[in-house]
DNA sequence: ACAATTAGTTGTAATAATCAACTATTTGTA
DNA sequence: TACAAATAGTTGATTATTACAACTAATTGT
């Protein structure tokens, strides 16, 4: 009996729940988001310092004209504003506006409660293990891309 | 403290380790596959019975435009091949050929290499309780997936 | 002062996904 | 039996996403 490859354990997984998600937000928000686009709002707004689009490339392994566009998308419907970098005029900086912190939270609220539901019933020395597992496999993932790019 | 949104930490996840076995595959296979037509692949394989273009849309969750666009695409690269169903002349049979069981031997062995490093270091109970939630997670998105369209 | 680098932008092309409309076949039922 | 409904697959059109390359403007390093 051959193991199944992980990807595909977890691709499933990840299918079954962003579908339902998806279900969910296009159900009950009227700002039409990805879930792509609600991950980099959120990423904007949790992160420390002010982002430039060259941070959220690098954050969302993706094309910075990738971001670009995502961002052009954000800002026509008024969740973020760019700003030119006052000492790096090169640079731009992103931020998120009320009604994008207002969209930020209707879109968590889902999430939370979708969560909630997935996971209710597990243990909870299960669900710390699941965390445990989830980030080795990321730093590792990561890792690997690190050496790879240097 | 807030906590994170599963789909976000996840996602992570998975965005890393996509996107190193995509570089893995690229480097190291002619084929040039997404992972999903990989994915596609290794389920018809692994059915029990012979499988319709209807059967892998439910399954991989798509339109079934798509399941045949992506059958399209592998039947030119001669990895699977069409038959009409003998009993109901509206199905096709899908069908993994020769070279494509090459192929998934090629692409696997590649993701259990992959896998070996990423879950390196990690102890049997711990991967046993991520998978017991990633099953857990699958089946009840699943599950709340199957009640939203009855 | 000038080459190299960096951030962002634009054009373009490839890919992927979905929706609706259509054909052919089968199933159910009046 | 005949005909409506459902099913599997196909096609066309549209949309969105992504990446790549070429470009501009600004900054850094020598």
């Amino acid at each position: 009996m051959r193991r199944k490859p992980l990807g595909m354990i977890v691709g499933g997984m990840m299918s079954a729940m962003f579908r339902e998600l998806k279900r969910r937000t296009s159900e009950r928000t009227d700002s039409k988001l990805t879930i792509d686009q609600v991950g980099l709002l959120y990423a904007i707004s949790q992160n420390d310092r002010d982002v430039t689009q060259q941070d959220m490339a690098e954050l969302m392994l993706k094309d910075k004209s990738s971001i670009l566009r995502m961002i052009d998308s954000l800002e026509n419907k008024e969740l973020v504003r760019r700003a030119v970098d006052r000492e790096d005029r090169r640079k731009n900086q992103i931020f998120v506006t009320k009604k994008g912190e207002r969209t930020i939270e209707q879109y968590l609220q889902i999430e939370f409660e979708l969560m909630d539901e997935l996971l209710d019933g597990l243990s909870a020395d299960d669900l710390d293990a699941f965390y445990r597992v989830v980030n080795h496999i990321r730093t590792r993932a990561e890792g690997a891309l690190f050496c790879a790019n240097s």
